[in-house]
DNA sequence: TATATATTTTAAGCATACTTAAAATATTGC
DNA sequence: GCAATATTTTAAGTATGCTTAAAATATATA
């Protein structure tokens, strides 16, 4: 399967998997970066393959052999960030783009010798979970810090970007998974959130705040 | 640069330095297992990249540029594969065409990180030196067990192959790198190696012994 | 040295994965 | 409901990296 195959596979998981977005033609392309004309041709060959369902004029949506084909790249991809991070030592901003080239050259029988290597991780470095063998996921009860609620308090559990600059920003206020996050409070109006992290206020837009997910304080098997 | 232009460099560099080989277009096709006429054509395109020297009819050479390309990517094939043996415990028969893979999708920053993590190996799994990050290999003193004097004693120290096969009859014999090879005699007529390992006599064919190499049980310091 | 054989190159064609431009269709606003 | 706008699809074209078949050249042999 090729590279362009598989991150087209993978972009309509995670479109159908995003609220707030859809799987129509235009929002692939943009998020591949490739022409809508690259997609319908796409959509249509993968239609063939029997990996996406495709009508015209239609959003696109994965087949059950799309989806298994998907949650194994992002099996791959979350193992590979996990092991550069932990063993190689590589930064939170650094393992997305290593992983995002190595997951396409990584043959089952590697990702579960990675998987055993690392105890099989549920939760990479981003606080993403790591698809198992068969594709099953780790529930994520996290909620993101511009839905969170003033005055209690949370752990962050997750930091969801590709983007270099924002873990660069959120490693230098000491925003690290697993640390303790008060909120303060929302300012509905401006899309500000006010949080206290290590006794110290920091006061964040949406764009941030919206890819900070935390955990409320309980165990959820109560 | 892609993973073809990076596949053709490396064939051209492992036959130049392979003694009885020739960089042919005839040798470079059977090498990478395609055409002569698709190997003309990326040779007269390669040239224009000023990775190869191209003349009609005559023998290909790597330019400077090349052969960096080369041993950059040499490097990378060898420190995954002492990385995959050693770390995740891939046998010798496994990690060559996981490593084939991966080396194409590995950033000089990422190189660097695992040689560091491993302790910049010099030889890899199979005996192999493994090129520093400007490129230079540890001089390699060993001789192939196939010219190798009989009455003497050496130190199994590389296995030349990417074939799984040799090594599972390898490993299988105890033919490990390290161990103590005596060699009893030497058959020219029928190109056959007798050999002593671990109190065992094994007689070897020309293309076993070819890929097996031995270093003197001495200091080449002194 | 001429010719037969082998090798290399050129030429034409194919699949993949894109592009831009035009045509078709869908959606929105009045 | 219909026109204006936006989106999607089709069509034509490109680069890469192959293929096979033919022509060109080199090498070996008698």
């Amino acid at each position: 399967m090729s590279v362009s195959v598989e991150n087209f596979v993978k972009s309509v998981f995670k479109l159908e998997n995003t609220p707030g977005s859809d799987t129509r033609t235009g929002s692939i392309a943009a998020s591949l970066g490739i022409s809508s004309a690259a997609t319908t041709d796409m959509a249509q060959k993968l239609a063939l393959r029997d990996l996406v369902n495709y009508k015209k004029y239609q959003p696109i949506s994965l087949t059950p052999k799309g989806r298994r084909m998907a949650l194994s790249l992002i099996r791959k991809h979350r193992l590979w960030e996990t092991f550069l991070h932990k063993v190689l030592e590589l930064s939170l901003s650094e393992i997305h783009q290593e992983a995002e080239l190595l997951e396409h050259q990584t043959s089952e029988f590697l990702a579960d010798k990675i998987s055993n290597f690392l105890g099989n991780p549920e939760f990479d470095p981003h606080g993403d979970p790591v698809p198992d063998a068969f594709g099953n996921l780790a529930m994520d009860y996290s909620i993101s810090l511009s839905e969170a609620l003033p005055g209690k308090n949370y752990t962050l559990s997750r930091l969801d970007s590709s983007e270099a600059d924002f873990f660069d920003f959120s490693s230098q206020n000491a925003l690290n998974i697993g640390c303790a996050v008060s909120v303060i409070k929302q300012y509905r109006n401006s899309n500000m959130t006010e949080i206290m992290v290590n006794n110290k206020s920091i006061l964040l837009n949406s764009d941030i705040s919206k890819k900070i997910y935390l955990t409320t304080n309980h165990n959820h098997d109560e």
